[in-house]
DNA sequence: CACGGATCCTGATGGC
DNA sequence: TGCCATCAGGATCCGT
């Protein structure tokens, strides 16, 4: 579910809202998907200095280390003084001096990880091979080309994989590389410097619309506060497959890609 | 090492 | 209505 837009809106709803609060209790459901075996101990009595973010993980500072946080596929996080009882996919239940914070997560392919600080073996493993922030001065177009040129797949593959630049999903890819009337199926290594340029605007740009716009909810992406955003009305190639492009009118296609689905303008878009 | 495929889990949806 | 197949925003692991 939650691409880098839906993770920095979610970051944005609860982190002024939790900053300061003491954990009072921290109470675990079912083992998320990965990664195995790390052990979470008492956060009692820490404090939340502040909320970070790394690609699509969120990154909550407490007083003797991070608690790193995964949405995986289908997560999202509630914030409020005043929670019902925990349903069977509420994997984590934060209660603070100011609130609970809520982990839902229905497929459970999120992760609840605890590190002592970001070094530490655990975190270095989890966010030691991620490429750089899209929305960050580090992100220039002559870098980029330059790291595009070393990969083979296709392009779209390489930005899903995250290790050039970071929180770029199944859906802003599609719609980055529309923007950049790029075809997803293009290796990586053969993109000029001209269109890795376009391609760097247009992930930019598409990010950064959709976090203004509250990131993008399929059908169960909230805030922290329970509301849906509404980018998916923006969208000009995801989901709409057999539909009309919006700038030319050919009918939208859509290709497998590494068992995702990718959506594309065979007019706008070239080889 | 870079790459492609299988895999984890649950729920929604559509065809018959 | 019931049943089954397919698909869904992510990332890891494993074989080649």
């Amino acid at each position: 579910m939650p691409e880098l837009p839906e993770v920095e809106v979610t970051r944005q709803s609860f982190a002024h809202r939790i900053a300061g609060a003491r954990v009072l209790d921290m109470r675990l459901g079912k083992p998320l998907r990965w990664p195995l075996g790390v052990e979470t101990p008492s956060l009692v009595g820490q404090q939340v200095q502040h909320v970070g973010r790394r690609g699509k993980y969120l990154l909550l500072h407490l007083s003797d280390g991070v608690l790193l946080l995964h949405l995986g596929m289908s997560g999202s996080l509630q914030f409020a003084t005043v929670l019902d009882a925990a349903g069977v996919h509420d994997h984590m239940d934060l209660v603070t001096s100011q609130g609970t914070l809520r982990l839902h997560d229905p497929r459970r392919f999120g992760a609840v990880v605890w590190a002592p600080d970001l070094q530490a073996p655990v975190a270095r493993k989890l966010l030691g091979r991620l490429g750089v922030e899209p929305l960050d001065d580090g992100f220039v177009a002559e870098h980029f080309h330059k790291a595009l040129r070393l990969r083979r797949s296709p392009i779209k593959q390489v930005l899903l994989a995250g290790e050039v630049v970071v929180g770029v999903g199944n859906i802003y890819a599609s719609e980055a590389l529309f923007e950049a009337g790029i075809r997803p199926t293009v290796r990586a290594d053969r993109l000029s410097l001209t269109r890795a340029r376009r391609l760097h605007a247009a992930i930019r740009d598409v990010l950064s619309r959709a976090v203004a716009a509250g990131g993008s909810s399929m059908r169960d992406f909230v805030n922290a506060h329970g509301q849906a955003g509404h980018f998916q009305q923006t969208w000009a190639v995801y989901g709409r497959a057999g539909a009309s492009c919006r700038v030319c009118g050919t009918p939208v296609r859509t290709l497998v890609q590494g068992q995702r689905s990718t959506f594309f303008c065979p007019q706008c878009q070239k080889p």
